[in-house]
DNA sequence: ATATCGATTATCT
DNA sequence: GATAATCGATATG
């Protein structure tokens, strides 16, 4: 049996009570879990390794700031779907919105360590794999290490995805665990600042895996796990 | 190692 | 009309 296939049946969906929580507890939370995306012959599969909280409508850097509009209302819904949105005319990132339903708040991805799928993966960012039978480390880092990135290595848009059950294995993109995963987090937890915004830049709400080579823009004075 | 910039469009003011 | 939860390329120290 293939190796995404004895390691996919060991993968279960998270259920909907994870995400209806404040979103920094659902983020910490989520590292080491798994996104997982069911398209095509092969399953794709990758470690979730960094990730950013954003809060309902009293917190100035989340989309929900703006209150319940066509483009931000996954995030006022259920908790548990996907909210995709498009940013500086190039890029899809995946959020999974939290709290219960008429609550807003979300999850970014920022970072994702390959798994299963990895050429797949390659094909959708326009990358090769120098050794795809045994992947550099820095051809797989340009993968997912990014929002960006994760979105297109997944082939996450909004038109596919935006409004997507996460907490459904029957859906073609959702989050799951494998039993024991609090491991990846044995390591640590750090958190920063959230990368990319304008407001509300004081707040620690990134968090990510303790020395994970996959996190994205680390200050070179971590770049060394302790 | 850090800084700056262009690409390109949805959304909001 | 300005800005944005980014990336990749190029320039500079």
């Amino acid at each position: 049996m293939p190796d995404s296939q004895t390691l996919s049946a060991k993968i279960r969906p998270l259920d909907r009570a994870f995400f209806s929580r404040d979103p920094r507890r659902v983020a910490r939370e989520l590292l080491g879990k798994v996104l997982v995306r069911d398209a095509g012959r092969k399953r794709r599969t990758a470690r979730i390794v960094e990730v950013e909280a954003y809060l309902g409508e009293k917190d100035p850097a989340a989309h929900s700031a703006a209150g319940n509009t066509a483009r931000t209302s996954v995030l006022f819904g259920p908790p548990g779907h996907a909210y995709v949105y498009f940013i500086y005319g190039n890029h899809y990132c995946l959020n999974v919105s939290c709290e219960p339903a008429g609550q807003a708040g979300g999850v970014l991805f920022r970072a994702l360590e390959p798994l299963t799928g990895v050429e797949e993966m390659a094909r959708d960012r326009g990358l090769e794999i120098h050794d795809p039978k045994n992947p550099a480390i820095n051809d797989l880092i340009k993968l997912t290490s990014g929002p960006g990135r994760l979105s297109e290595a997944f082939a996450i848009t909004r038109v596919r995805d935006n409004g997507c059950d996460l907490t459904s294995s029957a859906s073609s993109l959702w989050i799951g665990e494998e039993i024991g995963d609090d491991r990846y987090r044995a390591r640590g937890i750090r958190t920063s600042r959230r990368i990319g915004i304008t407001k509300a830049v004081d707040k620690p709400w990134r968090y990510f895996l303790n020395g994970n080579p996959f996190v994205s823009r680390v200050p070179a004075k971590w770049r060394l796990s302790e």
